[in-house]
DNA sequence: AAAAAAATATGCTCTTTAGCATATTTTGTA
DNA sequence: TACAAAATATGCTAAAGAGCATATTTTTTT
């Protein structure tokens, strides 16, 4: 975890509007309480069961949220983008944490000291809202998956990851590469499939002229055939 | 929807001790905008895609709640118990029903006019707290659910169905048979699983001592032998 | 009580996909 | 630049589980 605590970031508030619903003297207690540290690539942030103690934004970077499950295999649960919050479901539960984050690339962490996240939550109500209305969308999210990745077949639940990714980071000036260069091996952990399946199935889809591959930068060329082959399954 | 308002009901806070966060005026409020609807089994409570019109509590059964994956296939999400919230994610997100509900025996379910529900939820921030520590939750359990279905064998997943219906439903009074009757399609839909495989399955389990079936009674013989199938996959 | 419908049980086949091996390419590092 | 390590690509085999058929039992309806 290499710290590097520099003066030059932009504060919090300029990076997410749910701060806007805190008091000048709450944003000046949460930025006292906050600190920023910088993650290398495929460093770890937190690990699952771990007892929280900071709730976290991700300000530069991106991360992925993961699970370990039988025999190790990772299954990536979400990945984020600057802006997003992670890291605070566990604490507002009362629970270790479920999940672990590393870096996906360099990554800008904000870390705000439980004790003062909890206390901000639980006495201003319009940030709780807030803070409840994310986790409403998360859990829809979650329930969505989890079904997604049950009954889609490998090609569904690729093509389907193609498309939340082009949803998630957007695309490149081309306006058909999508912005998120992964290896096909976290392809594989987001899709629940092995390696080797992740490899064999996007070359079928660049044979079928639905995708381009350029090393890791994908271009998506037919996004209709894309979303019919995820709603097929 | 077979309507039956009688008198002899009890009232909300006496379910569930959430409610005990409103003011006796708050409380008034939301009984004034309550509803008590009978439903029969198997009777359809809400669907995947209705917009929400009532937050509702189950007083008396048990429901699934259970999305329609690819061919109409159904994966049960969750099961829930009297006293047990649903039909308030969506609200809150502002989205329409992710699921749908369905009573798994005859059911009684308190519906608490939207309206009414959000304007406490936004002006109690001890009542919204104690929604979010319940979201946060479900948000964990969901997660933890996405890898369990994902990266488990039949025997696995089916494991764990048992022991998390014990866990939510607890025992009959010799003290090991399951508290909740369900057929093996339901048990399939719970666990991922065709009709005929969690059919198969539990006759192994059978044949190998970890239960005892009688019709659909389940008798856990052998819990431990039952978590360690679920822990190794 | 009889008939019909639904649920349970079990066997067989075939598809999907994991597991493994190996070759090739790319990337990182001395 | 060269070497090692990691990532990508592809083929073969095996296992898990779906799909389907059919028989039997249980439940519901007439």
């Amino acid at each position: 975890m290499a710290k590097k605590t520099v003066t030059d970031y932009p504060k919090l508030w300029e990076l997410n509007e749910v701060w806007q619903m805190l008091s000048d003297d709450e944003k000046v207690y949460i930025n006292d309480n906050c600190t920023i540290v910088n993650f290398r690539k495929n460093e770890i942030i937190h690990k699952e069961g771990d007892v929280p103690t900071h709730m976290m934004m991700l300000a530069k970077g991106k991360v992925r949220v993961y699970k370990e499950g039988i025999g190790k295999k990772p299954q990536i649960i979400r990945m984020l983008k600057p802006c997003d919050f992670f890291a605070y479901r566990a604490m507002i539960a009362n629970e270790s944490s479920n999940t672990s984050v590393s870096a996906f690339e360099a990554s800008v962490v904000y870390m705000v000291k439980k004790d003062a996240f909890m206390h901000v939550i639980e006495t201003n109500s319009r940030f709780c809202y807030q803070f409840m209305v994310m986790m409403a969308r998360d859990l829809g999210q979650s329930d969505r998956r989890t079904v997604n990745l049950t009954q889609k077949h490998v090609r569904g639940r690729l093509a389907e990851a193609l498309l939340s990714l082009k949803q998630n980071y957007g695309l490149d000036d081309d306006g058909a590469t999508i912005s998120m260069y992964m290896s096909r091996e976290d392809m594989a952990n987001l899709s629940n499939m092995t390696t080797a399946n992740a490899i064999r199935t996007l070359s079928n889809f660049v044979e079928e002229e639905i995708i381009a591959l350029d090393g890791r930068k994908i271009k998506i060329l037919d996004e209709d055939k894309l979303i019919r082959i995820s709603r097929l399954g």
